[in-house]
DNA sequence: CTATTAAGTATACTTTAGTATAGCGCTATA
DNA sequence: TATAGCGCTATACTAAAGTATACTTAATAG
């Protein structure tokens, strides 16, 4: 099947809309996932220098949100043999695709801000 | 200003991007705001309507989750001085444009699980 | 007189998300 | 020997989100 047919398949089957919308939802789902996204989004990086760059995380909110990003697919998590250890943090390339639709729903967001000032 | 130069001044400006990125977040977060919406990008309908469109949302989150949408200006409520009371609520355009970056979720997430399923 | 419908509200509860604070194993530097 | 940095984990807590169940007001149908 082609791409565009998929696309289109899905928009009328309720139920895989909702599965891929969930997806991306979920990978932006919280207070956190954003900005470590954000901060990945720059640079690949390693734990403490994300702990730094984001005020205020605690390491076992960075820790958890981490694993379940690796989980999900969105970050790849690499160890190196030095010593001490360092781990470096890095988006896949889903990851690095997710400004895609961070950039539409600002665009909707500046839409929004716009018109509800306007009353 | 110009449309395109508002929203490269956002995305050079994180506090910004920030904003309207988590205004368009807050517009869908939580369990129950994807499916009120979806509801009502059909049609307009009234309180009962939605709740049978969407089994097992309690009338207390579903008030809730209207209140929280018309607040922000996605939802419009009109009561009908029928007897009893009929009330209608809809999307206003800025909830009907939610559309623009669903779609661009729904075509992030169709992408993403092809390349997890991959592996 | 009782039951039902519309559009919710009230109260009490459980579950999930996030915070605060301390500490571990390892090594390098002062 | 003490201190600091890295990459976390453990324990205990608070706060936010969501659930369950009952109830309200006013009218209408049986």
């Amino acid at each position: 099947m082609e791409e565009a047919d998929t696309i289109k398949e899905t928009k009328s089957c309720p139920v895989k809309f909702m599965l891929a919308v969930n997806d991306a939802i979920n990978v932006i789902h919280g207070k956190w996932k954003l900005p470590i996204i954000a901060s990945l989004l720059c640079d690949k990086t390693r734990f403490t220098e994300i702990q730094r760059n984001i005020p205020k995380i605690t390491p076992r909110m960075l820790s958890k949100e981490l694993k379940d990003l690796e989980l999900n697919g969105i970050v790849k998590r690499t160890v190196y043999d030095t010593i001490p250890v360092s781990v470096e943090y890095e988006l896949s390339d889903s990851g690095k695709s997710i400004g895609d639709f961070l950039d539409k729903m600002l665009e909707w967001g500046l839409e929004h801000r716009k018109s509800v000032l306007a009353k």
